[in-house]
DNA sequence: TTCCGACAGTGGGGTCGCAAT
DNA sequence: ATTGCGACCCCACTATCGGAA
């Protein structure tokens, strides 16, 4: 198959905004792919690339040569040439890197190029990924999508899914099962604004769990073979030999556990999140990082105990094998409630020991594992600021030529402004018309093309996790999840929140 | 007919490791 | 030694479609 057929298609799916037609272009591609080339169309048409990474991004895709006319690439043609620009390393990879990648890109037309391109860059913006083509998975080759997307939990790679649905059906999809050593997508959490909402959406008795401001792990052992994967399936058994010695100490050896790792401090308060984060990243020496930077870990739940998959059973069940699996002090706090004081006395007590907030889930749910299903409700407690708009960047996509990306401002009492970072979040389409207007208008300064600096008059409500360390901003702090409440225009610049203030939130 | 669950898009700050400068 | 880049950790929120109620 031609690059050139993945590329219309593309551009179909994308012209078409109704989700059922997008199936329908994706299937009847799917319908047209030979097995040999099904696992990279797929990968394509759902915005991914068969290497994951390839060490090539924006910045190496600014110029490319001039596209030609003839359509000729294959798709296996394309595959093998990223392949060896993945394959590049050491002294001289990024001229190598940018050599194949000229000679990829010249041989293509320039409807290929913008395929392509915005494919390696992870924007391909057609409103179709992994949701979409499981539909279109299932239309083509007549499996229900219910099989379809729990192959795809179990294997969490739709490319190799979706080509064995397509060459195989439904027996080749039935094939895919928890197997220790594979990661599995993992369960993901809706969010509430307090926890007597999410109890009610749960509505009845509850498990609150801490919500640590860790990094998510799976940790699988066969025998004595432990590994231990993140959020986005990615090996870090290397980087964490405390989570490693500790699962290998369990009395079980047949187990996929869920937990969290997490940097505490010796008083058992929990680091901030950059700490933890830095430390889990570390890969050079890892066992310096250990003795400077030890790691704890805190399980939740439990997919596989002693040999049996448990990713079906209810959430009371699979704790209750989890507790048999684990010691105690390896089990993240937990309280099973359907009081509202008792689950909000919980909640306070988490915080005030320096966590994040609570999840709240309820008893009955299966592992739902790779979607935001409302087996799991978050809460975390809200913070915010009035802040000075000091400038606004132009938006990109659905948000071209409106202002979109604002840039944030606490009073200095001794005159000015300190920028805190920036958010585009929040924001209605209504408002990112009326702000466009109102920033074009208090414009000042010169314009470079893509940031609008304004003069500092209107105040904004911002919502915000935390205040962290910046080395970025002026101020050496920064908004962690900074989203727009509302506009306040009740008050003037001179009312706004001070630098101070937002220090002393910093601790 | 209305409601709501699931998805995709639009970007945020911080850190590490590597290659180039 | 410093800088730029890519990858990945954490993520919130709105608009939209289409099936559920």
């Amino acid at each position: 198959m031609l690059l050139i057929d993945l590329a219309r298609t593309s551009a179909a799916v994308a012209a078409d905004s109704a989700r059922l037609a997008k199936i329908r272009h994706l299937a009847e591609l799917l319908g047209r792919v030979g097995p040999d080339e099904a696992e990279t169309a797929i990968a394509y048409l759902s915005g991914e690339l068969p290497q994951r990474q390839l060490g090539v991004g924006f910045a190496s895709l600014r110029d490319l040569p001039e596209p030609r006319l003839a359509a000729t690439a294959t798709l296996s043609r394309v595959d093998g040439l990223l392949r060896r620009i993945k394959a590049q390393s050491g002294p001289g990879s990024q001229a190598a890197r940018k050599a194949l990648l000229d000679e990829l890109f010249a041989s293509l037309t320039r409807p290929e190029q913008t395929f392509l391109s915005r494919l390696i860059r992870g924007e391909l913006r057609q409103g179709a990924l992994d949701g979409v083509m499981i539909e279109a998975v299932a239309k083509a080759s007549g499996a229900p999508a219910a099989e379809v997307r729990r192959a795809l939990m179990l294997r969490g790679w739709l490319p190799a899914v979706g080509a064995a649905a397509l060459s195989g059906g439904v027996e080749a999809l039935r094939a895919f099962t928890l197997e220790v050593g594979r990661p599995v997508s993992p369960m993901l959490a809706q969010s509430a604004p307090s926890v007597a909402a999410a109890l009610e959406r749960i509505g009845g008795p509850a498990a609150l769990e801490w919500k640590l401001d860790g990094v998510r792990v799976q940790a699988h052992r066969s025998g004595d073979a432990v590994s231990v994967f993140t959020r986005a399936l990615e090996d870090i058994t290397a980087q964490v030999p405390e989570l490693v010695e500790a699962v290998r100490a369990l009395p079980l050896t047949d187990l996929v556990l869920d937990g969290e790792v997490i940097a505490l401090r010796p008083d058992g308060r929990p680091e901030p999140f950059q700490v933890t984060s830095g430390r889990v990243a570390s890969r050079t020496d890892v066992a310096r990082a250990r003795r400077s930077t030890p790691l704890s870990v805190f399980f939740f739940d439990a997919l596989r105990v002693d040999g049996a998959d448990l990713l079906d059973l209810p959430d009371d069940t699979r704790h209750a094998e989890l507790a048999r699996a684990v010691p105690a002090e390896l089990l993240t706090p937990r309280l099973v409630t359907g009081d509202v004081a008792r689950a909000e006395e919980f909640f306070g007590d988490a915080v005030r020991r320096g966590h994040e907030g609570v999840v709240v889930k309820s008893p009955g749910s299966p592992y739902a594992a790779g979607r935001r299903g409302a087996g799991w409700i978050k809460v975390k407690p809200r913070h915010t600021l009035d802040l000075v708009v000091l400038a606004a960047e132009w938006g990109s996509g659905r948000r071209e030529g409106r202002l979109s990306n604002l840039h944030l401002g606490a009073r200095d009492p001794a005159g000015g402004f300190v920028m805190l970072g920036k958010t585009f979040k929040g924001l209605t389409d209504e408002l990112l018309a009326w702000q466009t207007e109102r920033f074009l208008a208090l414009a000042e300064g010169p314009a470079d093309g893509w940031t609008v600096k304004v003069r500092p008059e209107l105040v904004v409500e911002i919502a915000f996790d935390g205040v962290q360390r910046s080395s970025r901003y002026p101020g050496g702090m920064a908004l962690r999840f900074a989203r727009v409440v509302r506009y306040r225009p009740d008050k003037t610049p001179d009312q706004a929140d001070t630098v101070e203030t937002v220090r002393s939130l910093m601790l």
